[in-house]
DNA sequence: GCCGCCTCGATTGTGGACGATATTGTGGTC
DNA sequence: GACCACAATATCGTCCACAATCGAGGCGGC
């Protein structure tokens, strides 16, 4: 976290998160070879940052490395996937409870808001539109909860299974699922009830492993 | 993890995990820097091994390394820890729950018999083997659960809080109030109700965070 | 024809030296 | 006596060359 806070530790931070977009994006496809001279020719820094980068990414579960062969870009078998999803589905929880706990006057404003945009993004058909406001919104409940830890948990686990996501997030039909649910969460916690906050984010998630199963 | 669990990995590995002990026993206090050069010495590796602990650590939220300056055992003030506890609240939950649905014959003797053995061991007035005990029924729950993600972030959790943790372990009276939490954390998974489990759990790590305020 | 061994190429790990940067101490000036 | 500029020091970041290791492919024996 701190190192891609700081803007002065550009080199390893930058790097890693130039190689985790693209394992993300699917150019770095899974169980590619990263070879460092590679990745130094590629992002052009040195062998120090590379081999940094590498080394956050294995610790946050993207990569794999082997003594004296390398790294290579971790397979998330759907299994895991699902494992991933189920952790994320409570920590989400957690997050939508004391966001409802939390939430302002103001806060309820703009999660008012970004339900109706994304109820109109729905309604024109304009799916990456939606994306960003999905993504907007969780962001915006992680911020409300003020569970820094818990967020710190919840985007390493996002950067793990981006590419299941990113897959998912482009069916078609897929928005129609999820809008109802992401209004409920939202009408939960501006009701302020957290019990209900955690089950509305719960079912949400949920259903996002049904689908992912497919 | 996947370092840790590699024996041919051995230096930056034990290295990382040599610090973290050291961090955890208070050997190394929180704020007190950790020079390179002095590591170097004092587990006998090299420069290399050391940086890539560091890095290691620094991913896992043990240590705050800044540009030049070198890293420090990060300090948790006691509002981070509710935090990483209501995280982990969520998370070992989870775990309980599905440990439940998964519980065999077997792994229900053997919960069993941990639960005879904390309850003679708080009777017999032996913090230290109730703490093993302790140690062991989350091991084996999570073993149980089956859950590899949840299992990697809880301790990923631990790793951060030992130090609170350590302490209130060995507060008196503290076994007292704990096992018929455990106890209960048991009977319901036994009982295979997935949902009173993960309510049996929130409640022992609720009654966990109650505590540590103080 | 198949299996084991051995050499070779590719890639990573390591150690040392050098440059960059922040902190600290010092001296001078107002 | 306080403050500021500047030099000295401590420490980290980076680069380079070399050693260690692994996998592949060829070669010979059976």
């Amino acid at each position: 976290m701190s190192s891609t806070e700081d803007p002065r530790r550009v080199d390893a931070g930058s790097v890693a998160d130039a190689i985790r977009e693209r394992i993300a994006t699917g150019a770095y496809a899974p169980g590619q070879r990263l070879v460092e001279a590679d990745l130094i020719e590629e992002h052009g820094v040195g062998r120090g940052a590379v081999r940094t980068a590498l080394i956050q990414l294995e610790q946050a579960g993207l990569v794999e490395r082997v003594a004296n062969r390398g790294a290579r870009v971790r397979m998330i078998e759907i299994d895991e996937a699902v494992r991933l999803m189920e952790v994320r589905m409570v920590v989400e929880g957690l997050c939508a409870a004391k966001a409802a706990e939390n939430a302002t006057p103001a806060d309820i404003r703009e999660l008012r808001a970004i339900a109706s945009a994304m109820t109109q993004a729905v309604g024109a058909g304009e799916p990456t539109v939606y994306s960003n406001l999905n993504a907007q919104l969780h962001d915006t409940v992680r911020r409300i909860a003020d569970q820094h830890v818990a967020t710190e948990v919840l985007l390493g686990l996002q950067a793990r299974n981006v590419r299941h996501q990113f897959r998912l997030a482009m069916r078609p039909g897929r928005p129609q699922v999820s809008l109802p649910e992401h209004l409920a969460l939202i009408d939960e916690i501006c009701a302020k009830d957290p019990g209900a906050a955690d089950r509305a984010a719960r079912r949400h998630v949920a259903s996002v492993i049904e689908a992912m199963r497919a």
